[in-house]
DNA sequence: ATGTGC
């Protein structure tokens, strides 16, 4: 992107001014000359459109992570105020929504899964179906769909899919509030009643890792983790139910738009005001989504903690946190001065709030909400904690993840999946997949180098760095 | 992201 157009903030914060002629409020974007530089013109373009939409809040931001994405960019973080006519986009959520990562931590060293590793994999890769239209074991009336969709992971903790003390550590303690199934079509609601407990496909994975290095040495005893510790990291989201909801909504938005005299810069950007029927429709069906996607993380999660408890029967799997990146969530936060209720869209962009937030465990309260940037295939991922700036910087917001840097059929013409696959086996990386095209759009060097994006989410003040993982064992979708 | 694509 030609960085000449914006103006150097700070070494991290690049500004695209407001311009009253074109109707434009302020975009943002964060991170480090060299991220931004990279990114696609399509970053700035789109973020640009997002700061024309009506009752924007403060500035239209991209974190150090995005890219081009469908209307909003991925790493896109834009807040809007109901009372000033504020808008909800589906857009601004995401196909996948509330797509995010689970993050279990055992007290198990990395030497333990060295010695079992690929009966572990093999294990894993078995019980955890995923790929494209793979289905779960699980087969769900419509009637029990709706209990998902109401419940979240409560309802899978309820059915016997893993501990009461897992609630604690979701988001929203493991149901979003506000969720109407009875905003859900039948056809969204009939693909999802064979598919919960599932990975999906993409960028979605289960990754068994260790903790390479500690930076901050007290948020890592808060949250549990230390140098030579595995995780599990799940990466997946609410499956064919989300992606039929986004699709549902992109038309109805757009009609309410329509008729409501939006003026859209870019129809992919569809959206009706947050107090319109169509608005709180998609709100009331996002939120069962969101519900979805809990339980989903929550069934994986508890088959995960069975193929460990196979080798380690004693081991101690807990979660760590479950964090959404694809959301739009009602929160108070004080702009100007005063507290305001504002619907802030997080698109490929994770929640952080920071230390002394009431609504955190009371385990992580003084360090503030665990934040996980989930690598590329292969590659490293980092655990982050909310900083006392972030709200200030973005709502509480931080990057979800590497970003892709190369678009999936560039990564293709570049990359074969079984040269891929065997390279980092080379380096003692386990990759299991039933994909070997999918792993090749998701080579590592089609993403962006994710010790650069969790360096410069640091430096702009959206989280702090915690530890770096690295994988061993990567079930990919 | 997706019973991947009209």
């Amino acid at each position: 992107m030609d960085i000449s157009r914006l103006a150097e903030v700070d070494s991290c914060t690049w500004s695209l001014a407001a311009d009253a002629r074109e109707g434009r409020r302020e975009a943002r974007l964060y991170g480090t000359r060299e991220l931004v530089a990279a990114m696609d013109d399509k970053v700035l373009e789109q973020i640009g459109n997002v700061a024309k939409l009506p009752g924007l809040v403060g500035p239209a931001m991209a974190m150090p992570d995005a890219h081009w994405g469908y209307g909003f960019p991925i790493g896109g973080v834009a807040a809007f105020d109901p009372e000033q006519g504020g808008i909800i986009s589906a857009g601004g959520v995401g196909f996948d929504i509330s797509c995010g990562i689970r993050c279990l931590r055992t007290d198990l060293a990395k030497g333990d899964i060295l010695q079992v590793a690929r009966k572990l994999s093999d294990g894993l890769f078995r019980d955890i179906p995923a790929g494209v239209g793979e289905g779960g074991n699980l087969r769900l009336t419509v009637q029990e769909l709706d209990r998902v969709l109401e419940h979240g992971a409560r309802w899978a903790v309820q059915e016997g899919f893993g501990e009461e003390a897992d609630l604690e550590f979701i988001e929203d303690h493991g149901c979003a509030k506000g969720a109407d199934p009875t905003c859900v079509s039948p056809l969204a609601k009939s693909r999802q009643l064979g598919e919960m407990g599932t990975l999906g496909s993409g960028n979605h994975y289960l990754e068994v890792q260790w903790v390479d290095r500690v930076l901050d040495a007290e948020a890592a005893e808060a949250f549990g983790v230390a140098e030579g510790q595995v995780v599990v990291s799940i990466h997946c989201g609410s499956r064919g139910l989300g992606h039929q909801i986004g699709t549902d909504f992109l038309v109805s938005l757009a009609k309410a738009a329509t008729r409501l005299g939006i003026a859209l810069p870019d129809r992919e950007l569809a959206c009706a005001p947050i107090r319109s029927p169509e608005g709180e429709q998609y709100f009331g069906a996002m939120n069962a989504a969101t519900n979805c996607a809990l339980a989903n993380r929550q069934i994986l999660a508890h088959i995960t903690r069975g193929v460990f408890r196979h080798f380690f029967p004693k081991a101690r799997v807990e979660t760590l946190f479950d964090v959404s990146h694809n959301t739009c969530k009602p929160e108070e936060h004080e702009v100007g001065g005063r507290k305001r209720l504002l619907y802030v869209h997080r698109k490929g962009a994770t929640r952080a709030f920071g230390p002394g937030n009431p609504t955190l465990p009371a385990r992580y309260r003084a360090v503030g909400q665990p934040v996980v940037i989930g690598g590329s295939m292969g590659t490293g991922s980092w655990i982050l904690a909310g900083s006392e700036t972030s709200e200030a910087r973005a709502y509480s917001s931080a990057s979800h993840g590497a970003g892709r840097a190369m678009s999936r059929n560039a990564a293709l013409k570049r990359w074969q999946g079984r040269q891929l696959v065997d390279q980092l086996g080379e380096q003692g990386i386990i990759i299991r997949t039933r994909s070997m095209r999918g792993a090749a759009e998701e080579a590592p060097g089609a993403y962006k180098d994710v010790e650069l994006v969790a360096e410069a989410t640091e430096k702009a003040g959206l989280a702090r760095r915690v530890a770096s993982l690295r994988p061993l064992i990567c079930v990919k979708g």
